[in-house]
DNA sequence: ATGGATGTGAGTACACCGTACACACGACTG
DNA sequence: CAGTCGTGTGTACGGTGTACTCACATCCAT
């Protein structure tokens, strides 16, 4: 055992934005959070979240796969950092009036994100922690808007709380339909009920689904995301304007 | 190459459920659909998602893992067994008055069912299939319950899928916060918000945050999860009630 | 009753994963 | 100019999902 160093640990920065504030003294600049970030989503994007690997990450930045671990401290920040990038640069706060217009361009913006990053919606599930900087600022936002309406800060959280929980339930919902579909390269919503057939077909063959049946028979909106996700954040932000009198 | 059977496949049951119905030949009969889900399940309650391996499963029944592929074509289906499983044995329809009450039943039972088995977000997030049959029964019934109402098919479903977006980001958001707070045996969430503090604290340092700052400071009710539940519950159904003038 | 068909579980093998550890290089600070 | 420390390299280990082949128990038709 060396010299035993007296102090056991000096003052580690831990957390990864403080790391990441600190410029470092780059030595060798090869590597980046941002450029190993920006690789981490460009692959997430075209090829699915499972195919994000230290190793073919490594690869497509022409580096080692431990390279990697000296800007992370495991799989589980690099995600960390992939969502916090997804939701880097959105409009700060759009210059919408009132805490309704606020979040209606909250549900807007997350969509939009979503849309764009699929993999959003699996990792926010999968992670412990989702609160990085950017969706703190989110959030912010959201709670600022609400206190300007005079709520206090539960009321206010709860408030935000209801709306972001939909945002996220609807998003998965759609996000999970439309990978669905794009994995089959499907067009059309038929297509998908058409071939998700042999699983679908034959529950509804049992007659024990009545209602549904009969939804998948005579519904027109079936494909219809933006107008379902609209109405139900419309109920929301409804019942929020009734319920809290704002 | 053998005599070339003039069939190249006979006629497969291929889906899952369909296979589960018809009981198998039964000429050794140490394992059934049945005693494999409940021991993932078991498992994953017991130690979370992650640790269902194939390997670890057939472990504990007692079996070689290849064993498992007998009943189950990959994991995906185990998790789509495990999924269903979760969701039985569920009162079908609870004695409750209107849509409204059929829906407020519909989230209660969602809550219970997330709370016993956590993991349940995190794979109706990843899985790619999630409608079971008991998944399907239960929108099924929500979708009755609006249809009865008066609603025509494409409208029922809008407000059905408005209710079940809430209910799974607002489980999302509980399960998520509390799976955190067990993994670390806390049980007060000011313990959370103090061991989650190197993040939170260096991010509210920076002053960025001035309205979630304040509302960690000065609010009361920051882990009463089920009045948050029940409030953004209300506002959905407020709004649905309005909106739809039922 | 008996012989074959049929499905079951065993065993082995492979490719891939996350990451711990020890080492070599190279730019900045003294 | 010399030293230090952050940076990237190489190797290794344990774990994962699952494809493939083979021995055997059970049931049905004879």
């Amino acid at each position: 055992m060396a010299p035993q160093h007296p102090n056991p640990e000096p003052a580690e920065p831990a957390t990864l934005w403080e790391r990441i504030e600190r410029p470092a003294k780059a030595p060798r600049t090869t590597l980046s959070h941002a450029s190993i970030a920006a690789a981490a989503v460009e692959m997430a994007d075209a090829e699915g979240l499972e195919a994000v690997s230290m190793r073919k990450l490594s690869g497509h930045l022409g580096v080692t796969t431990m390279a990697l671990y000296r800007y992370v401290t495991g799989k589980d920040e690099l995600f960390e950092l992939m969502l916090d990038t997804a939701f880097a640069g959105r409009p700060p706060a759009a210059p919408a009036p009132g805490w309704r217009g606020a979040m209606r361009a909250h549900a807007e913006r997350s969509r939009t994100t979503a849309l764009r990053h699929p993999w959003i919606l699996e990792l926010t599930a999968t992670q412990v922690v989702t609160l990085t900087p950017n969706v703190v600022a989110e959030i912010d936002a959201a709670l600022g808007a609400f206190t300007a309406a005079g709520l206090d800060a539960d009321t206010a959280m709860a408030a935000v709380q209801a709306v972001r929980a939909y945002i996220r339930g609807a998003l998965a919902d759609e996000i999970g339909q439309r990978e669905l579909m794009k994995r089959q390269n499907w067009s059309d919503g038929d297509d998908l009920r058409h071939a998700y057939g042999p699983r679908m077909n034959w529950l509804m063959e049992t007659g024990r689904y009545p209602a549904y049946r009969d939804y998948t028979k005579t519904a027109r909106r079936k494909d219809d995301f933006a107008w379902r996700y609209d109405f139900g954040l419309d109920c929301v932000l409804d019942g929020l304007a009734a319920r809290l009198g704002i």
